[in-house]
DNA sequence: AATTAATTTGACCAACTGGTAAAACTAACG
DNA sequence: CGTTAGTTTTACCAGTTGGTCAAATTAATT
């Protein structure tokens, strides 16, 4: 199709995006300029327009990774692998997202803050449809006595909440806890909890 | 002190802020723009800048508003009260504050997520205090085999997580969920999670 | 009613914003 | 090596931004 890139064409559009990245998810779509992005790519504002339409195509180009990105894992979770397991895998999965790509979840952040503009239509369609499916499959795992009756899509808003504040809230939690990395701890704290909460 | 407030000074004060909450808790504070406060609250940017001396001047008032408002609660936990009851009353309490103030609540996160640029030292100052009273009491119980051995802390950013969840990422709530109010049924999940988390 | 204090406005500004156009430069390829 | 395609820069622009200032208007006080 379009595998015509040039080795600068790659490097360049790289570079951008992940001075993008850094930008928009610190200070928001409306926050953010293209001189700051150029600035940390270390290429001119014309450039960047040469590689990128517009101060918008950054930020898509951006959402639009990060949201496959995000509902894989979703789709991944086994229908015929233990429940309590499938469902510990996939929090496991979103916290570790947490902590190796905080930029993408706070860039997220701020895209649903915002009201979520320009992704509204995948949210009702794409991401509505995707937690349905996974919602019904945790009602039919309670059903079959597999796991304790909870409601689903609280056990995922829960899962989401708590391994996306991680990296959204980053500086609170080091204001409160101290300099470092305090990913185990809540990798064991969550465990606990979905545990007990599935758990018969 | 300074009780010598006009009643138009009292209007206009408090119009500026309820115009300034809402644009800042959707844009971030550089997203956020004079003209679209002047806009909201009715008043011409002139005038807003006779009440407030600098945009900035109406974001901090917002702000430190607003961590009165949040520390409170904290404080207000009775160390002599029944431990689940305490914990449980905090946490409705804050789901509470995200059914009624969502936007404060999206005020909050949007300085976090920017890293915290004008509260970071009270962040590691206040907050830090009050949460490790507040952790030191929970550990008590703990000790006292009145709660389940827990992570205080992990414990209280579940807490702050989840209730600020349905706040801050509304949107993405009510596109999973559909339109209309859900927070009666996030107060059931959220309590008995944390009577399952809390219970020995 | 007259005077003073408080409030509001309109005109303005320098810095910044996203974006453009064309020229200058560099790499790739026959 | 020369030509072409791809890349980068310089100069620029119109609209927006936070903020100022003096004049005009309105409210409060005597």
């Amino acid at each position: 199709m379009k595998k015509t890139e040039t080795r600068i064409q790659k490097k360049n559009h790289s570079a951008i995006k992940a001075a993008g990245l850094k930008v928009f998810a610190q200070f928001g779509f409306r926050g953010s300029t293209l001189d700051q992005i150029a600035a940390e790519s270390g290429l001119s504002k014309p450039n960047i327009l040469y590689y990128f339409s517009s101060k918008e195509a950054i930020y898509e180009a951006l959402l639009a990774q990060l949201l496959t990105d995000w509902l894989q894992p979703v789709r991944d979770i086994d229908p015929a692998g233990d429940p309590v397991e499938e469902i510990l895998i996939y929090a496991r999965h979103k916290l570790k997202m947490s902590r190796l790509y905080p930029r993408e979840s706070r860039l997220y952040a701020n895209e649903i803050i915002q009201g979520a503009p320009r992704i509204k239509s995948v949210l009702t369609g794409e991401l509505r449809d995707v937690i349905a499916t996974l919602a019904q499959l945790i009602k039919n795992w309670s059903d079959a006595g597999l796991i304790r009756v909870i409601d689903p899509y609280h056990l995922i808003f829960s899962i989401w909440a708590m391994t996306q504040h991680y990296a959204d809230f980053d500086v609170q939690v080091q204001a409160v806890l101290g300099d470092g990395d305090h990913f185990d701890d809540a990798e064991q704290y969550l465990e606990d909890m979905l545990r007990r909460m599935l758990t018969v």
